[in-house]
DNA sequence: GCTATTTGACCGTC
DNA sequence: GACGGTCAAATAGC
């Protein structure tokens, strides 16, 4: 956080301040199109926050590559990367190509050291057409052979990203919280240490938002986690605050996926087949805004 | 012939 | 020097 210009660091409080007091005027049995009008709001405000962070606490730059532009310095500097981990299941395991809505082509594989499985290494597509250096890293887990560990690392700038955390509005089944033991695994899989987050509660409200899970495709089990020296920087929980009443609910949203390729257009139609309004998915953050 | 994947070699960092 | 990441020639698939 110290190398947040102090202009910057000003616009991040704002930006927080403003986030803050949307979430205070949160009204639980509000018209849903108020409630609509205030989320906006709110994530304007975690997108901006989050796109100052992003800009002047991971790199000092927007340029994921700052040494290919930079040749007088050649020390390469950390570039914005995350993690998350895809649980597969049966036969997914064979046809599983980690797609994420983006195209990738496969350019190294290498065994790593202490590692059984060998790490691929996947760069997009775009690389040269539209001059996207995002890269992917996948490796399969050690310990769980359903599991593949992805790392991103850069941010594509062949596609447009809009918000990062995608919500409804829900208040017509309050009662309807039970989450699955079997959910509730998958969610508790999320490293601790690379998380700032609490496994769900249960609890009802008379309003509650539903998170989406912003991938399609791994609704079943997925996380991202923020690497140790981004998190160190910025942790939810110490910039939130607002009232005991608000409970927002939403899935494992670190601070650096704005631009992550999870966040794209979302498709409607992708509800339906991933039962988007079920209570399951959600993650109580309350404590967040306490 | 074009595109994607494989794999050994090379390079930069620690 | 070891290791991780990337390059690029060879190969495969369409």
């Amino acid at each position: 956080m110290e190398k947040v210009k102090a202009w910057d660091k000003e616009s991040l409080i704002t930006e927080l301040t403003q986030g803050k007091e949307f979430v205070n005027q949160f009204d639980p049995l509000a018209s849903p199109k108020e409630c609509d009008l205030l989320l906006e709001k709110i994530l304007s405000s975690l997108d901006k926050s989050l796109s100052i962070l992003n800009c002047e606490v991971l790199n000092g730059t927007n340029d994921p590559f700052p040494l290919r532009d930079q040749g007088q310095n050649k020390k390469r500097k950390k570039m914005q990367q995350w993690s998350k981990q895809v649980k597969v299941y049966g036969t997914e395991l064979e046809s599983f190509n980690h797609d994420d809505g983006y195209s990738w082509r496969k350019y190294g594989q290498k065994n790593i050291l202490g590692a059984i499985n060998p790490r691929a290494y996947y760069r997009c597509t775009h690389r040269n057409t539209k001059g996207c250096f995002a890269t992917k890293q996948v490796q399969k887990s050690k310990e769980d052979p359903l599991v593949f560990e992805v790392t991103y690392k850069g941010m594509h700038s062949c596609k447009t990203s809009q918000s990062s955390i995608f919500l409804s509005y829900e208040n017509q089944k309050p009662n309807q919280c039970q989450i699955k033991k079997q959910r509730v695994e998958k969610l508790n899989t999320i490293k601790e240490e690379n998380v700032p987050f609490t496994p769900p509660k249960c609890e009802s409200q008379n309003a509650q938002f539903f998170a989406n899970s912003i991938e399609p495709f791994t609704s079943e089990s997925m996380y991202l986690s923020l690497l140790p020296n981004q998190e160190e920087e910025f942790e939810m929980d110490k910039i939130f605050q607002s009232s005991e009443s608000d409970r927002i609910v939403f899935s494992s949203t670190p601070t650096s996926i704005i631009e992550s390729p999870f966040c794209r257009d979302w498709d409607s139609s992708v509800d339906d087949q991933l039962d988007v309004h079920d209570p399951n998915l959600m993650i109580d953050i309350s404590e967040y805004f306490n």
